[in-house]
DNA sequence: AATAGTAGTAATCGGCTGATAACCTGTCAA
DNA sequence: TTGACAGGTTATCAGCCGATTACTACTATT
């Protein structure tokens, strides 16, 4: 799962880094924050393990990075999806956007399981603040966006977790282990 | 955080198998699969770390049961909610009623916090398949006490996975930290 | 009192993992 | 061409962690 496009060649450490995030995203979606090695990530981006310490510092600092990397492209996706509605759209059309937009998001599965691991790691005192942080951020952004009042914004968000948390079980998958997992499958990833 | 009461005795191995799931669920909870090594258990429970591999087979093994035990016990809860209900009680009272005993539930923090952390673990082939079946189990539990329609529970699971999200996030102990937090813990943590 | 079975520990180990240090190498300005 | 800096690597380590082995100690039956 090789991420790079020309044959291993110099990059700036901006480039650098960028495409370690990707990596990291990958690589932290599926196993977690601690049970993601360093030298993973670095086999992702081609490079070597202890370089990867060297642009981000420690291996929680670049979880922290890579966690606020998908944090930010969920919610560009977010404006992305507002930015193409009418300006005199109506609250549950704006909802039903954004709905969608996440939706799409879910196909990836990589960005929305880094941010659910991420939440996961908030008993960590080092972790936490900047976890919560995002979380209402995201919350106050979606309602910024809409217009929606503080209960249509719970279950927007309510469903969203729904959605983040059939993904992690990668329920999409196996839907034909159970007829009650198609259903539910089928209810929550529709307009 | 010693769980024995009585001044370390010895007990038959049932005994100390529960006793060491309550701790395992202390444990799991606040630092999920990788993040929980077998030795912090077994110290909770006052045993050596050899001891639990023993019980248990393997740290996977000991997951695996954790997690189940988990699950039976919300499981419990729910039938024990149900029950309380006068049979000809209707739908929605019968979801208000399950949803507050999942609220109490989420006072406790671990057995949640241990459910979710399941969940993250669903990529690994050995663990997803018992992860998925206990998340259906439970959608169809509900949907059997409470006689909901696919929509109803949907939207039950919806915010079922809200409250767990935000427990995971330690958000009720941080309102102060913004007033857009105290609003979503607010309008969720309620009926 | 002997014996047998069950509860439990001490000692140890191989492999992994984050981190550090020291060194190499491509590129570009003067 | 010669620096000199930025972009990398190799080598290495200390500590941890799951697992195994071999041993000890309590308890109950006969």
């Amino acid at each position: 799962m090789d991420d790079e496009t020309a044959p291993r060649r110099r990059m700036t450490a901006a480039q650098r880094e960028r495409q370690l995030l990707r990596a990291a995203v990958n690589a932290f979606a599926r196993s977690g924050y601690t049970g993601t090695t360093t030298d993973q990530v670095a086999r992702i981006a081609g490079v070597s393990q202890p370089y990867v310490l060297r642009l981000f510092g420690s291996k929680q600092a670049l979880f922290l990075a890579t966690y606020q990397y998908a944090a930010s492209r969920i919610q560009d996706t977010f404006r992305a999806a507002a930015a193409t509605l009418p300006p005199d759209a109506e609250v549950p059309d704006r909802l039903k956007a954004l709905g969608c937009a996440y939706l799409q998001l879910a196909q990836d599965r990589d960005l929305l399981l880094v941010l659910l691991h991420g939440f996961m790691t908030a008993a960590d005192p080092a972790l936490g603040p900047a976890m919560r942080r995002c979380m209402i951020e995201i919350y106050r952004l979606v309602r910024t966006l809409t217009g929606a009042n503080a209960e249509q914004t719970r279950d927007f968000a309510a469903r969203g977790m729904l959605i983040t948390t059939l993904v992690a079980l990668r329920m999409p998958d196996h839907l034909n282990e159970d007829p009650a997992a198609a259903e539910l499958v089928h209810h929550t990833l529709q307009p």
